[in-house]
DNA sequence: TCGCCACGGGCAAACGTTTGCCAAGTTTTG
DNA sequence: CAAAACTTGGCAAACGTTTGCCCGTGGCGA
């Protein structure tokens, strides 16, 4: 069944290398022999073999990835630009869901080593847990962390800029009149949860803004959900709720309205990332745009880079965001879309 | 850099084959050796080389899988499943997004072929252009297709009933007082998109309600929405509007809202896939639950009996789903959730 | 005319495993 | 106690490529 390159080789009358060498053009072979040589694959419908190739060329073309939860929105959108980045140079992607445990996390990383990737791109789930892992794999491959990253790592990074990002939140809330902000964020343990939390607190000093709450959870719909409750039952209203992801503040803006609170009119809500639920709910929410693209190609530029030279310096590269208005911050403009 | 299997050996004092098996336990080892390899291996880092061993064993334990368009929230899910699923025995998944296009997808098919998968699942973006690169695909390997499928194939299928879930949509509005419904679907070019079609017309028929509209574009919220506005500007407007996915339905909603009409009171509507979109908004969605985790491991679980024995009958699974009524139907109990 | 070089084809080794086969040692059996 | 059977370790071939090296041919300058 399997038809080789000996075979071709046979048709064609020629040897396997002058095969090899006609089908990958990896040196000058005689025009009409490659013609044949094409000919003679063609006729015994030959396929290239990249386990083969692999093991011989000692590189797969195939890069791993690894992220916390791909069914978390932000992610397929960062993995649709990874793929079609690797699509450029022939490289495939093998992906991973490290289901948010760093043990899961692990084994998959040792499974990516184990079949020769090329390189490795994860979002670590634990900015603590996940780091020994971390340094073992940077032994054996080009890492290069995307979104999140773990500490104590010499390893390049690409992402967000965080601190930007809830600067221009603050300000926009601020040019809208609030004066006493909350913030509804995940708990310090992912390097984003803690990198959000320090940044709103330096843009609410730096813009002379009360912060009257912070809520740690997690990135998710429930979580802003019950710390919505949470803010309701305390019954001493911030004029704006920073959240620190878009399903945060979905959480939160469903919890408040069901309380007979309105958004934006009594309570104004952002989110972060614009993810696509950030256009689905009413009012559309207010957020701060991720440059996805950008994070995927310089997430691969930086693979290469490092493939091409281990000592290269760290890199960390924070991306410039930007801010997206929409409905949840806008008062009277009744929820007018994307 | 690379420590293999004869470093191993020469640090244990015996030959590569007592090391492979060792390992591997292919073969009974004496206990003390088997201590002593693992040992050697600790000692010299040794780490097991997927492609060597892919190459020999002429398998890979590596599954291929094509969706879509993996940023449909439908396509994560499912790929969570398989992914766990997979696991249990040992494999990874390689997954492509073949982007909308039967090119994309032929073009990611023939490079998971040449990586020698074991398997390849898939999604075929068009019943009629996925046909033939299928055929070539399942002279080479199991082929399953999972949710969508080409049609002219004799290849396994495992999704979901539609003709039961329009039954069971239908059934519902007619509970709710519904006479006349309208369809918001895509393209008959997708098996899934045609199959609900007809499903819904033959369910319409049944319990004897009258259709008073096909509106067919794509999956996607911006169709719903401009169906919507169709529907308005037609005058006429039906009891419930029955969306061929759940995207549809936000559009749907989003723009019936916008033009002033209340959803569930002036018009019931309904999704289908019940993806997480469907509780996100307000109200939340009445859709047709698809079993994912059924689908998944049903799928992997047709792929390993393919594997097995490529003689066996072709089969078609059609699993049978669940109505999850929410707010989009329910008058006057204002959007209780999930 | 001779020698040198460029060109293009082929041989065979290597990539890191697994595994069929053989042989030596050990146990069981008649 | 000898023969048979079983156990266990090692040798070497194979999986399908790529590529370093060698070699024959023909063109070209001296």
């Amino acid at each position: 069944m399997a038809v080789t390159i000996h075979d071709v080789a046979r048709e064609a009358g020629v040897s396997v290398s002058t095969v090899s060498r006609a089908l990958s053009g990896a040196r000058r072979v005689g025009p009409e022999l490659v013609e044949r040589v094409h000919e003679a694959a063609r006729r015994v419908g030959y396929r290239h073999n990249a386990v083969a190739r692999a093991l011989r060329a000692q590189r797969t073309g195939v890069i791993g990835m690894v992220v916390p939860e791909i069914s978390n929105p932000f992610f397929p959108a960062i993995v649709e630009a990874v793929e079609r980045t690797l699509q450029e140079s022939d490289r495939e992607l093998m992906l991973c869901d490290s289901r948010r445990s760093p043990d899961v996390e692990r084994r998959r990383i040792q499974a990516l080593l184990g079949r020769q990737v090329d390189g490795l791109l994860i979002s670590p789930v634990d900015s603590q847990a996940s780091t020994k892992v971390l340094h073992e794999a940077m032994r054996h491959t080009a890492v290069v962390q995307m979104d999140r990253y773990a500490d104590q790592t010499r390893l390049d990074w690409v992402g967000v800029d965080d601190e930007s990002g809830m600067a221009l939140v603050v300000q926009h809330v601020r040019d809208h009149g609030a004066e006493r902000v909350a913030l509804v964020s995940a708990e310090r343990n992912s390097s984003s949860g803690r990198d959000r939390l320090d940044a709103l607190r330096r843009a609410t000093t730096t813009a002379g803004l009360a912060e009257s709450v912070e809520l740690l959870g997690e990135f998710s719909i429930d979580w802003g959900a019950a710390a919505a409750r949470e803010l309701v039952s305390r019954g001493d209203l911030p004029d704006a709720v920073v959240c620190g992801n878009d399903e945060i503040a979905v959480g939160v803006i469903r919890e408040l309205r069901r309380h007979g609170l309105a958004v934006p009119d009594d309570v104004l809500v952002t989110g972060f990332d614009d993810t696509p639920i950030a256009t689905y709910i009413e009012p559309a929410l207010t957020t701060i745009r991720q440059p996805r693209e950008a994070i995927a190609t310089e997430a691969v530029r930086l693979l290469d880079a490092r493939l091409a030279d281990t000592e290269l310096p760290v890199r960390k590269l924070a991306l410039q965001p930007e801010l997206v208005v929409r409905g949840s911050t806008q008062p009277g403009s009744e929820g007018s879309a994307s």
